[in-house]
DNA sequence: TGAATTCATTTAACATGTTAAGTATACTGC
DNA sequence: GCAGTATACTTAACATGTTAAATGAATTCA
């Protein structure tokens, strides 16, 4: 590749960090969800989990993975918690055998109407302190990223 | 196959997916390196560890873990790792007691010369595929973004 | 000085991330 | 029908994330 252009560069750093800042700007969001949520009693992906169920009343486990964006063995774990408290109830497809089905509970419900609006006011607070314009450039400037490094997966 | 839930918009949309943005983001780009780190023998954060290693010759473990952003008990695992497998000696602070100082050995030394390059490669070609100019705007909001947040934990 | 506190790191316990392999059901072509 | 393959999870094994507590060494200050 060429040479960089600026020496005054502090070493060519977003190359080594792209991936750090990603995960700095999601650390820096999800500080302020996680307590939020740990007085619910749910971690962030059981959060997500939820969240998805009570987007559609009946949903197998592949849709809900990528709903969710967890990875199959993570969401059975997940499900497996959910399952023992009671928060989602499963089922299997008729059609299908190899498929699971799940809705949320009355509790699962429930929970989800509590934590919802804790989220709202958290959401609002970020969205007051970077700025609603910013935000959305954000939002659309990862979506295309996603979009543009999904699409070429292959060489 | 899904049914959606009611029509009502109980959250908003960007509520529901600005940190699962962040997270796809990442995941679009570290897919692209943790296979390669794998042929490495190394995971995404031991490279972190080692990158941080190599910018700086005595570096105790409470900066490592800010430079590598990664907490001290995942931090403390990781050199543990990263001292069993000989790339990376640890002696103690003569000053402070407390404190233990890592370096690279030769070993470790040589594994970053061998993966850094091929780092290279992967990150010119997402900067290829998602544009330059892009980038860095991507990389400027989300240090914005951080900064934002980061400075506003009490009110 | 010495008790109390702070600091750096580690350990513990549990949840999730990641890859590989296993299991059971569905599908496909012959 | 049935062998071969694909699909939908699930389990396993190990690494990391997250919070709380423990350990041992500095620091503060009465």
């Amino acid at each position: 590749m060429s040479v960089p252009a600026d020496k005054s560069m502090p070493l060519r750093d977003f190359q080594h960090s792209l991936s750090m800042e990603l995960l700095k700007a999601r650390e820096a969001a999800m500080s302020r969800f996680r307590p939020m949520l740990r007085r619910h009693g749910l971690t962030e992906q059981q959060w997500r989990v939820i969240r998805a169920l009570a987007a559609y009343q009946q949903i197998d486990a592949s849709e809900l993975a990528q709903r969710s964006f967890l990875l199959a063995p993570s969401l059975t774990r997940i499900l497996q918690f959910l399952e023992r408290e009671k928060l989602v109830k499963r089922s299997s497809d008729a059609n299908d055998q190899r498929r699971s089905v799940f809705v949320l509970t009355g509790k699962g419900r429930r929970l989800y109407e509590e934590v919802g609006p804790d989220s709202e006011i958290l959401y609002s607070e970020i969205e007051e302190q970077f700025g609603a314009d910013k935000l959305e450039n954000l939002y659309q400037l990862l979506a295309e990223f996603y979009t543009a490094l999904s699409n070429e997966d292959s060489d």
